[in-house]
DNA sequence: CCGTCTACTTGATATATGTCAAACCCATTC
DNA sequence: GAATGGGTTTGACATATATCAAGTAGACGG
């Protein structure tokens, strides 16, 4: 791990307030490597054994159940993922994989957790992140249960063009069937709620998508931050 | 509050590890109330002022969007809800109201993080609830993707069933829509889809639910330690 | 430049789930 | 004991979504 890299990880909130020494005792206990896409790291129902801070690259979390999959969440650099796990020292509820070349570093959940009972720092540090983690997933579930999925991608499409700076032209970064499956729906699906946003000034060819007036958009998703800011 | 209710708080993982005057001056700061049923406690949206413990009853949390709703959870005592929202300071994600009169505790949501910043069990408690909490959504999301209606019921009726110590006739303690909305389905579907039960030996009169063979039921739900163990 | 692969799309169809209206069943009240 | 009212059930129907099968398009490697 380079120093810069080393840098990125000080700077993620969760270890900004820990103590110097603690934060190189967990640096000097870690590993750092490179995987290639579409290499499963960590499976779900094994016990977690690290906890995982992305640096370059996708990870794609997912689970499984009765041969079936679904796409819970894409992580992208610079974050940790699979935390509660770790600090519950409990079984990984979910699986991930490489979506790309990726570089991950490992930090024993041994370390963690030992670090986070002497250093308060780092305590309160994660009890900011888990609810912040908690509101998250509540924002999914409400997503999920009061929207249907063209009303889901209406508000997925937004939010991707507010991250484009309001560009109204940008580009997916995933694949459709990875957004189809996080949204909780079919690839087939996906095409088709497409589709039907065209009236709304919505046009996607490949991974472009142009949208022609963000407000007609709006005035069907109706954006909500207490589902769609992800701050708040 | 009398004695024994302040033991039971005293009790929760959450407040067990504080210190002894900080519990107290978070008592001190407390308030405690009577509601009758159907009343709002909070809405989502508003900036969560309190921490809620709920002593007796039921407090169903429920979201909105667009004129619709959904129940997210039933909370029964004794336990906390909102907590993350008060460790944020960000406004509810949730509304709550009561389902049956009920006993609250108002813990002012300023005291909790002046006490989670000075004490440091209190933190590591905050730490292991969140996550815990955490899970339990991740849990609630896979129950949802990855399931149909039939196959969330079915696991709802094992996990019911296994509360009642295994026993082959339990009573549903919350009324159908709720738990319908819960599953993320509407009322006529959850009374077809207990109908689609039938051939599994499940018999649903009124509140009566009846279960002759468990693990018939359980070939067809094929519960999951990682979807349906309130603990792992 | 051509084949090959994989994701994506499309159409036809099936299934799951929602909606609406009416009937029903209790429980409560007057 | 009749009337009221809310929750539940049922049936008919509409809609949303999944499935299957085929075709298309783009990216990649030889």
């Amino acid at each position: 791990m380079n120093e810069s890299e080393t840098t990125d990880i000080r700077a993620l909130p969760i270890f900004a307030e820990m103590a110097d020494e603690n934060f190189e005792s967990l640096m000097r206990g870690s590993y750092v490597q490179n995987f290639p896409p579409q290499i499963e790291l960590i499976s779900e129902g094994e016990p977690s054994d690290f906890l995982h801070v992305i640096i370059s690259g996708a990870v794609e979390l997912f689970a499984s159940w009765n041969d079936r999959e679904s796409t819970m969440a894409i992580v992208r650099p610079v974050s940790t993922f699979i935390l509660a796990a770790t600090i519950k020292d409990a079984p990984y509820l979910m699986s991930a994989r490489t979506l790309e070349k990726s570089r991950i570093v490992l930090l024993p959940s041994t370390d963690v957790r030992q670090i986070y009972d002497i250093d308060n720092g780092f305590s309160r540090a994660l009890v900011t992140e888990l609810a912040q983690c908690y509101r998250g997933v509540v924002k999914n579930s409400k997503d999920l249960k009061l929207r249907t999925s063209i009303e889901r991608l209406a508000n997925y499409l937004l939010k991707q063009h507010s991250r484009a700076n309001g560009n109204c032209a940008f580009e997916l970064n995933i694949e459709k069937r990875k957004i189809a499956s996080q949204m909780g729906m079919t690839p087939e699906n996906l095409s088709r709620a497409i589709k039907a946003l065209k009236p709304y000034g919505v046009t996607v060819t490949g991974t472009n998508v142009h949208i022609a007036d963000a407000d007609d958009l709006a005035s069907l998703a109706k954006p909500d931050p207490l589902i769609d800011d992800p701050l708040s």
